[in-house]
DNA sequence: CTTTTTGCAAACCCTTTGCAAGACA
DNA sequence: TGTCTTGCAAAGGGTTTGCAAAAAG
């Protein structure tokens, strides 16, 4: 059962194209509804979901957070920064063989994992230092 | 400022240790509310949050899920059942140097990372070769 | 015409918060 | 005593759900 192509769908997905930077589906819809008032909070949530399930965008689960969802769909991990909430793509090598790991190590049957990095970004580390030095 | 000596910190301490498996901060507190009717949510929720802030407890945070805590401080990662949401240890070594090759391709400065598994436990992949067996 | 989607609002889960009363040091 | 902690209930953020109306195939 293919899903229908229905406007709110494309609308959607479209909205999300252009939003750049991991929006959360609240900012999703926000922008959605800015321009299509009628379209409901709902449905960019079941779309988004049903998107990312069939593969046609990423989601990114945010420890503590808001899911955020992505136009990109190759695998790639995350860092969020902890004073501003921002989150950027970290191009690192792939982990590989650790799901074989951890498998072994705990008898599950890995279908994946998730790996996100914390730490702060280059703006609020700038901030920072203008912080100390306007206070010392 | 170290935290004062409350009679609920030590209740809710103790049941954290005899609750084996990384219960929610619910299920703490549904295993203090039961012996000591008085101790209420909102201070279950502080002190587990409290402990864990302190490194006297370990938090683990769970895409999409509710936190959960662990009388054991020492860093390794989890998994978790996507069927029947049991949270387990896995044992493999921890990632070291990713936090460094992240900061080196992001900018962000890294404090550190989160990664958790998904898979099928090993009582839901018995459950799973039964359901398929008395199906077939 | 049948089945899926939509839109709305209400419900839901997990967690935090304001505040007055109570316990600690 | 002065300050931290508690308990309560209400609020909060993020997401899902029931249901009737609308749209897709």
């Amino acid at each position: 059962m293919p899903a229908r192509n229905t406007v709110q769908r494309q609308i959607i997905a479209d909205a999300l194209c252009q939003l750049a930077n991991h929006p959360t589906a609240d900012e999703v819809y926000e922008a959605v509804h800015a321009e299509h008032p009628s379209v409901g909070r709902a449905t960019v949530y079941r779309t988004l979901g049903r998107l990312a399930d069939e593969g046609a965008i990423g989601r990114v689960r945010i420890n503590n957070g808001a899911d955020r969802f992505d136009h990109q769909t190759f695998a790639h991990y995350h860092v969020r920064c902890v004073r501003c909430g921002r989150v950027d793509d970290v191009m690192v090598a792939e982990l590989r063989g650790i799901d074989d790991a951890a498998a072994a190590a705990s008898g599950y049957r890995i279908s994946g994992h998730s790996l996100q990095f914390d730490g702060i970004c280059p703006a609020c580390q700038a901030a920072e230092k203008n912080d100390e030095a306007s206070t010392a």
